[in-house]
DNA sequence: GCTCAACCTGCAACAATGTTGCAAATATAA
DNA sequence: TTATATTTGCAACATTGTTGCAGGTTGAGC
């Protein structure tokens, strides 16, 4: 059971505005996720796309969600694993990209913790991501 | 020893322009891939940006470059192995962001064939990436 | 419940990258 | 050398991302 919007912005010291409370709702109710254009249509007539962005991005610093870009280069969201914060990312896992649809679906596979890179490469952490044909699409 | 840059064009059936020629002379050069800005930069007294859209564009269609979309959402290329055409693709492997330089490395590391996925989800292909800071900025 | 400071929103404006149409210039096959 | 298909340069525009600032709102403390 996940935690409402409400109790989410509560947990990482955020004000609880109606921008705010609608976007988590909006992401904690969707499969896949969403970018900011998305949510501009979705909320054309209650706030403009300044908000968004600025909504986004602060959701985003604190841990609530997490930024995939998609294959045309813009930023797409998805809700975080309640463990997440501003200081550290605990959900890292495989994001699958649909070639038709164009959807984002974050999996339950988790990223791989290391892998051996060539000498003098420092890492940090790996992303994984498959693209293919999602299950509404097949 | 990397074939010429006329030859890596006839052997994709392409027309040898000025720019193409460059372009590709440029990213066999590159230790790193590089973005349409930065070519631009690069050839601003000897075409426009445009033109340099364009080339990237019918160079990654044809096999001849591939596209690594960077972590700001901008698209970078990077040649190709040989065996590459507008058909497959068989170069797949591991791209580092380093995030302290921004650059973008191709790396030996072949990106992983298969992976499990839930039931439903037709793979196509994985994309594999690292990030950290790269042996520049170490 | 009230007040005030800190924070958030809306608006305007702008930057960067990506994209298309069209006429003139160019590469290549013959 | 010529004819044709392709490529280039220019102009124009779409979309996403980004900042500054004035006015509005939230929530801590009373």
């Amino acid at each position: 059971m996940k935690k409402s919007a409400t109790a989410v912005l509560d947990a990482h010291g955020l004000r609880k505005t109606d921008i705010r409370l609608k976007v988590v709702d909006r992401l904690r109710a969707s499969q896949v996720a969403m970018s900011q254009p998305d949510l501009e249509l979705e909320f054309q007539h209650e706030t403009d796309r300044v908000t968004i962005y600025r909504t986004l991005h602060t959701l985003e610093e604190k841990g609530v969600i997490h930024r995939i870009i998609d294959l045309a280069g813009v930023s797409r969201y998805a809700l975080c694993d309640e463990t997440c914060d501003s200081h550290q990312h605990t959900d890292e896992h495989m994001h699958f990209h649909c070639l038709q649809c164009g959807n984002i679906y974050c999996l339950d596979i988790p990223a791989l913790p290391s892998y051996p890179l060539p000498v003098g490469y420092n890492l940090q952490n790996i992303r994984l991501s498959a693209e293919g044909t999602c299950p509404s699409c097949n």
